[in-house]
DNA sequence: AACTTGACATACGAGATGTATGCGAGATAT
DNA sequence: ATATCTCGCATACATCTCGTATGTCAAGTT
């Protein structure tokens, strides 16, 4: 098979992105070393800058990776739900058991904010938040949630979620506790119903 | 006046605090220098280390010194209101808006949890979560809030309130964001009634 | 088949952190 | 009051990391 230039290149950005999502995940961004990093896939840095610019945009470039999976993951789960509010309940659900990866937790929600700003600036558009607006807008168009502002809606469901896996993921019995904050999270949110249940 | 010797220390840790919450705010964790940094007020990076340990433990310093700050501007405002659930939603707005500052955001919202780990389990203990979790108990007891885990709705209604100001510092227009988000908040919150309004 | 391009490797320079050692002014004891 | 000791801070050093500038060789082009 003759390996065209551009293939291996699309080869090496991809092997790159993968050894920097378990670099960052396991070390943290500042403590991952570019040198390591890219000498695990058989590369050097000159590989790493020429493609990446610098060590933001490789950390980008994972954040962007990761944000968009876990986007599709809630969308998914969201649509599987009987109704567009069980739906956004659902999403919510799914984005704190998701935050409790290991290296969602220490790379999107932890060193992605810190080293690339708040994530609704990021190059990426920030898919995750895109979803939940998405269903926020729906339900308000159906009259089923108080006519607030979407995005701030969004911001601020996503921003619970989030932080509640922070919370469960640091405290001493994960599973007694994520319970609770689901609760939590669904009672919040409801607080958004035009007709409260 | 005789300097005894535990005085200058302390002064010294004063001025290093307060040079470094410059700093961090300024450049960021990562690219504020020692060495600028202390040279700043007089010292050497000896007198930090010596002092704080090493830079983590400096920023952990200003950050314990920042959340003492906000937890007790947040438990003052929070006491002038009518009642105890007003006293919540005005806690709530006041995070938001302490946190636009960019000093507090930085610092305590994106480089303290990204250094020193998630808020809950700073050595500080997060003055700020504790203020509110007592809120939320004293509601919890009085039949107003539904008996939610008190520590789960404190974290996220903290986790909302501080990714709302995030969000507005980020937006084009942070004046006009602002009553959007804190309506939002304030819409989440009486999710948690136990007999909406 | 010669030439050009460009993806990546190599080499270099500029800082930054943390530690180990040195010093000198306050604290202590006689 | 003098001598000794303590310890807070300065100084010097070793190590590591990032980003850039330059070189090189295979893939593409004509």
């Amino acid at each position: 098979m003759a390996k065209t230039r551009s293939e291996t290149m699309q080869e090496n950005r991809v092997k790159l992105i993968a050894a920097a999502r378990k670099a960052f995940a396991k070390k943290g961004y500042s403590a991952a070393s570019m040198d390591e990093l890219t000498a695990d896939v058989g590369l050097t840095r000159g590989a790493l800058y020429h493609n990446f610019g610098d060590k933001r945009g490789l950390l980008a470039a994972v954040v962007d990776q990761m944000d968009t999976e876990m986007a599709a993951r809630a969308q998914e789960i969201g649509a599987r739900a009987d109704d567009v509010w069980q739906g956004l309940l659902a999403e919510g659900a799914a984005y704190i058991e998701m935050a409790l990866d290991p290296e969602v937790q220490r790379i999107v929600l932890l060193d992605g904010p810190a080293v690339l700003g708040d994530p609704s600036q990021w190059p990426s558009q920030n898919s995750c938040l895109q979803v939940t607006k998405t269903t926020v807008e729906r339900l308000i168009a159906q009259g089923i949630l108080k006519p607030v502002d979407a995005e701030a809606a969004a911001r601020l469901l996503s921003g619970a979620a989030l932080n509640a896996a922070l919370w469960i993921a640091a405290s001493d019995n994960p599973q007694s506790v994520l319970p609770r904050a689901v609760e939590a999270f669904q009672a919040l949110a409801a607080g958004l119903l035009l007709k409260p249940v």
